[in-house]
DNA sequence: CGCGTCCGTTGCACATGGCGCAACGGTCGT
DNA sequence: ACGACCGTTGCGCCATGTGCAACGGACGCG
């Protein structure tokens, strides 16, 4: 399917580990240099790569372009990020914006902790559904029959001790999470980090992004963390009013549903 | 060359203008929305699109992803914008980072203007060649044979009434801006908005991007924006300092050069 | 409840365009 | 001056990308 297009695309991935020179990059996708050369002259055509003095290739501006009118596409992130700033200044920590984009949940925003323990994730990569604070958010709002799907399509890879590692012990979580409002990551993805991370709702009330919050654990014990949701949860619901929406009031039993 | 794949490539650029169906798609490319959907199939496969509940297509998170690594792999970004927030703080007009790519000047960064008139412009678009004071300043750093082929290839609409419209023109005021050590738009570009721009050099004392201050005239006259030259100078060599540059001294008469 | 329309999808057959090969030509470095 | 290294080009083959036409599911209207 579209094998020169899917080849160019992987040129560009490629290129995302640093600039490289028409054999090496002809090399890594085990193609003749001509067709690697034939391919980049269309991508630099059109600017998704530059050549620079030395005859190699790297990631062009038009990548720049594209990120951007994404970005403000995207209009989750420009709402969110000031209020994620408040809550990123106030507690220090790394805070993640992620989205679900068809079936995985992708970081599409990240501010730094202020401490020297940084944590690695970059704006673009894909969570673990069965271990991300987020993917939990994200998943807890599907219909059940999507989520069931999901769960059973999952490679449940013990990233550490605590990692959920079957499809009902996934789906019990969801539940859970759907219930609370928030999700909790008790170091089931690195086992020196946990995160906590909160729902943000459109107008419609769908859950169309989560924002998390991870500390190290020498930072922060279990209690400590917990005691960020309320703040976490102030903050992803600011955004949410920010979107059109206002939390539903919390009735002890909800009977009321969209009257037909 | 390459149809498909610069077909695709279209593709990413039209969908900038907002998300789009399938036959949209194939109308705005005009070829058969079928061709189209396979382009997207393998576009989605790699997300470099993504489609929404109501099949839509819009572009996709990998871009977020290749245009962060893009980004810290332009090292200038990085160590050009803590210099460029401050001088965009102590002033607070529009600044702008540009590279040259190929023959063309591109913006690869930008700080907001705190004043409430802002002007147009996006990080990835191309800056106009004969007028921006940033195409100026790059420019002004290629050997003469390459500036005569780019000043001949140019189509020197003319912007304003202070445009500049033929080669020569071009050419002398690059001379100028070569021997001044920046460059000014006089309203060349928009009648309501002139900039000055200064070059950022590399270790090996090349000019690898260039720094602008755009400012409305209401807000300052000619002798007001050029008063800001020092500080933007300032400002673009301690960029200049951190990739390594020193400016060299200043010799009444310069004689020496490089003794073969 | 059933029809018509609108879109995305699939199978198929044709020829275009992408591909590898091999030979060319520039630039360095020795 | 020679050789090695790369990017580039001409060419011929056939894989692959393409258009067409028919299918099918989702709405919406009557």
């Amino acid at each position: 399917m579209s094998q020169s297009l899917l080849r160019a695309l992987d040129l560009l991935e490629r290129l995302a580990n640093g600039p490289a020179g028409l054999d090496e990059l002809a090399a890594a996708a085990s193609v003749h240099k001509t067709t690697v050369m034939r391919l980049l002259h269309a991508l630099e055509e059109r600017r998704f790569v530059v050549r620079d003095e030395t005859q190699r290739y790297r990631l062009g501006s038009q990548l720049f372009a594209l990120a951007a009118v994404a970005l403000d596409q995207r209009e989750v992130i420009g709402i969110a990020r000031p209020h994620l700033a408040r809550f990123n200044q106030s507690t220090g920590h790394t805070v993640h914006l992620a989205a679900l984009e068809g079936d995985d949940v992708v970081y599409i925003d990240k501010l730094e902790s202020r401490h020297p323990v940084r944590m690695y994730s970059r704006v673009g990569l894909t969570a673990a559904l069965h271990a991300a604070a987020v993917a939990k958010v994200l998943l807890a709002d599907l219909p059940p029959a999507r989520q069931r799907a999901i769960a059973d399509g999952i490679d449940y890879v013990p990233l550490t001790e605590h990692t959920i590692t079957t499809p009902e012990g996934l789906l019990a979580e969801l539940a859970t999470v759907a219930r609370q409002g928030w999700a909790l990551d008790g170091s089931e993805h690195e086992a020196f980090v946990h995160c906590v991370a909160a729902p943000i709702h459109d107008a419609r009330g769908r859950v169309i992004a989560a924002a998390s919050c991870s500390v190290p654990v020498v930072l922060l014990d279990r209690p400590g963390l917990l005691d960020l949701v309320p703040e976490l949860v102030a903050c992803t619901d600011a955004v949410s009013a920010d979107l059109g929406w206002t939390r539903p009031p919390t009735t002890p039993t909800q009977n009321e549903r969209t009257p037909s």
